[in-house]
Formats: structure tokens, sequence, C-alpha cells
DNA sequence: TGTACATCAGTGAACGCGCGTTCACTGATGTAC
DNA sequence: TGTACATCAGTGAACGCGCGTTCACTGATGTAC
């Protein structure tokens, strides 16, 4: 009883997606692109790449398999689509660690500056340490392009502190590798905890580990 | 025509596998589980562990999908047993690299067994590196475990260098993991490439940022 | 040595499932008049 | 402002496929007498 009740409101509409009023088309389509990624990101922390389908990914973010493809060719080129999207966030950060970057406090400005990005981007970080070695080539490969070109960059930066000046650019290199090398792994390690302490912790083995390579630069000289 | 001749050869065994004569049925067993730790391991040049299927393994070990089970009780089970497969080498390696160990040419010996090692080994090498990081968990924290363990033997054979004996066990394990972190480097950057002047060129990157620690150690002082 | 029976590694067919991709469609948004 | 048509993000059903797992089976190997 009571079913036959002329309901005044209009028929539901058939999208539910979160935030109808006052957007134009494409600002939901970007909506809808930015929450597969998000998505994605979400889900990558239990699996790897590789192991992610599609209609998980879809179904995460709210819409059906078939509007993915209005938004991406293939998961090829979504894979490089998020590595754009984490090495975007890693490179802000690095913008911001070397405006402040003082000569005197290298090492615990850099593991500052680290943890509080992996503890902001947690998404991002584990997606970039993992699919560093992945099976899957097209994202590798283009993972360890930026990595290398990180590397490149903070070589030239290396090359302007005075004690470094008189370096060959190879060595440089070799140190910019090493250090960034030490970063990442870094990042390993502070994306497997919570815990507070165990992060300090962490820290402190960063900062004890960062200042034996800068120990050892003090002592080297470019052959 | 000719087709109703007697044929006086018995009957076809239904077995192909490889070599039949006068093995024991265990012998054969022990044969063909070896066979899948191979085919497993040639496909991981190419894949991923979480991509890589029960089925392909199989197909490339040249036997059917249902007899995996009699040698492995699931997906996760075998790669755990691949891990074993591939430290075992690495082990072995360490054990001889101890052996030759000499203060006085840590770096060159260091990464001339270890190019060595990755040039012998090529595929357990690949495994390791590769799922270190990798999405499968059961996978990603039993070697996680095992390089920690080396880690730790090796900080205890660094304590007994005379340089090293004032060092506390705490800075020791960080120097420890340095090296090996950097030789894990190392060996990702190794298996890339074929080429001998490339190769090369990587050993000697390598002995330049090994020197660099070496040469930080000498000017650190324990706390 | 010969025979009768037990064992069990490997087969092959079957199952239900989630996958990537396609396609005709719907209906809200956008546009031209 | 109102109307008629175009656009197109997202739907939902369908497809063929390879997957992991199961199971009754086969036939060579092993064992007991």
């Amino acid at each position: 009883m009571g079913n036959v009740t002329v309901n005044s409101r209009p028929p539901k509409s058939r999208r539910s997606r979160s935030s109808d009023h006052s957007l134009s088309r494409e600002e939901r389509k970007q909506q809808t692109r930015q929450s597969i990624i998000d998505a994605a990101l979400r889900l990558l922390a239990d699996d790897s790449f590789s192991g992610l389908s599609l209609r998980e990914v879809t179904r995460e973010a709210g819409i059906t398999p078939g509007a993915f493809y209005r938004h991406f060719e293939s998961m090829d080129a979504f894979g490089l689509v998020l590595i754009d999207e984490c090495f975007r966030s890693l490179r802000e950060m690095l913008r911001g660690a070397r405006a402040e970057l003082d000569p005197n406090h290298v090492v615990d400005s850099s593991v500052e500056v680290l943890s509080r990005s992996v503890a902001e981007q947690p998404m991002h970080w584990r997606f970039i340490t993992r699919e560093r070695n992945s099976g899957v080539s097209v994202v590798r490969y283009a993972i360890r392009t930026e990595v290398r070109l990180i590397v490149a960059e903070l070589a030239t930066d290396l090359g302007r502190f005075p004690a470094l000046s008189s370096w060959t650019t190879e060595d440089l290199n070799v140190l910019a590798n090493l250090f960034v090398n030490s970063m990442m792994q870094i990042a390993e390690a502070l994306e497997d905890t919570d815990d507070p302490a165990t992060l300090e912790e962490i820290r402190e083995t960063a900062r004890k580990q960062l200042l034996m390579i800068v120990v050892g630069v003090a002592g080297w000289r470019s052959s």
C-alpha cells in the first residue's frame, strides 16, 4: 500500500557521482579523471602496477569500466600519467628543498624535507619506489629517466658548492647518484611504518648515513 | 596405404619429458620441480612475480597446470621457494667474498665479486632486485628479511677490522646498510646491459661510489 | 626371475570467474537561432 | 527567455579469453611374495 502514490520529485538522475551542481561538463570530466588517478594510487598501496586491473581501478573510482577509455587510451598510457603525477609532487619538494639548501645543514634539512614529503604524499612515494624496478618496462624506464634527471640536476647544484668546485663532472654525478639512491632507500623505509618512534629512528639512521657520505666527500679529491 | 602395418615398437610413452632412462621416480620428480623453478626464473626476466601466472610457468616448464600442485601448495609458497633459491647463490657468493676479503682492496674485490656473480646468475639477481619492493607482500617481506640478515653479518665482519673496532654496533650497521644498498644499486645497473664497455663503465662508477664511502669511514668517529 | 598389486607424477577435461575491450544507448549539458 | 538540435561522459550488456583449481584417469615405477 502507498505504492501507487505519485511521486512529485523528478526522476532520479542516472549519474550518482559526487558533486553535481553548477560544474561545466569539462570540469566534471577532469574531476572524474582525477578520481581515476586517485583510485589507482590508493590501490597501489597494496598492489604493484602490473597487478592492477582496469576494472579494479574503475570500481574503486565509482565508474563503469568502459568510461575509462574516455580518459586514457590504455593501461600503459595511464601508467605514464601516474608517473607524471607522482614526479610532479617530487619535483615540487625538490624545488622547495633547493631554495632552503644550506651547505652547513645539508643532511638535517634533506632528511627533514624528505620525511615531510613522504608523510604528505605516501602514495606517490610508494608508487615510485615500487615501480622503479617493476616488471612493466614502459613504467620502469620512465621512472628511471626521471630519476636520472634528478641526479643530473643535483650534480649541477653540488658543483656550485665552493668545496666541490674543483670536482670533475663525473665525480659530481657519482656523488649525486649516491645521495639520491640513499634518499630513495630512506623513503622506502619511511613508507613502511606509521609509528612515530620508528620513524624518528629511521630518520636518525638516515642522518648518520648521509653524514658518512658527506664526511667522505670532505676527504675526497677528484682525480 | 601402409597404415595397416603393425608397428612392432612399444606404444609411445605419454611422458615426453626430457631425460627418461634409468632415473628413479623421486629423481624425476626433483627434476620436474627444478624445471618449474628454472622456467619461472626465465619468465621473471620480463615479468614481475605478481604478473606471473601458474599456467604460464607450467607451459614454460613443459607440464600441465595441474602437475604444479604435486610440487608446490600455492603461488605464494612457490615465491618463497624462489627466494630461497636465489639467496642461496647470493650467500654462496658472499661466503667466497668473505674468504678473500682484504682491507686494502675492499672496493676493487667487492665490485669484482659482485659483477661476476651478476654475470653468472643474472636471473637470480633480477628476481631479488625486482621483487624487493614488489606488490606481493609475502615475497617482499621475505626478501627484506634476507637482506637485513646479510647487512647484520656484514656489520659483524666490519667490526673485526682494526680501523673500525672502536665503532658502535649501530654505526657499523649504518655503514653495512649503506654498503649493501650501494651494492644492490650496482647490481640493478649491471643487469640492464650486456655491452662490455658499458659494464666496465658501471663498474668504474661503482668503485668510485664505494670509495667515497670508504673515505668517509676513514674520517668518521663513532660518537 | 616372474607375477600381482600399490603408488603416484603427470594428464586432460571441466568449472566458474574476472579480465580488457566494444558498442549501441541515454540523458544532462552546451549551442544556435 | 524558449525551442530544437548537437555533443559527449558515462552506462550496461555482451564477447571471447586466460586464469586457478578440481578431479577421475593413466601408465610407468616400485614393492611384496
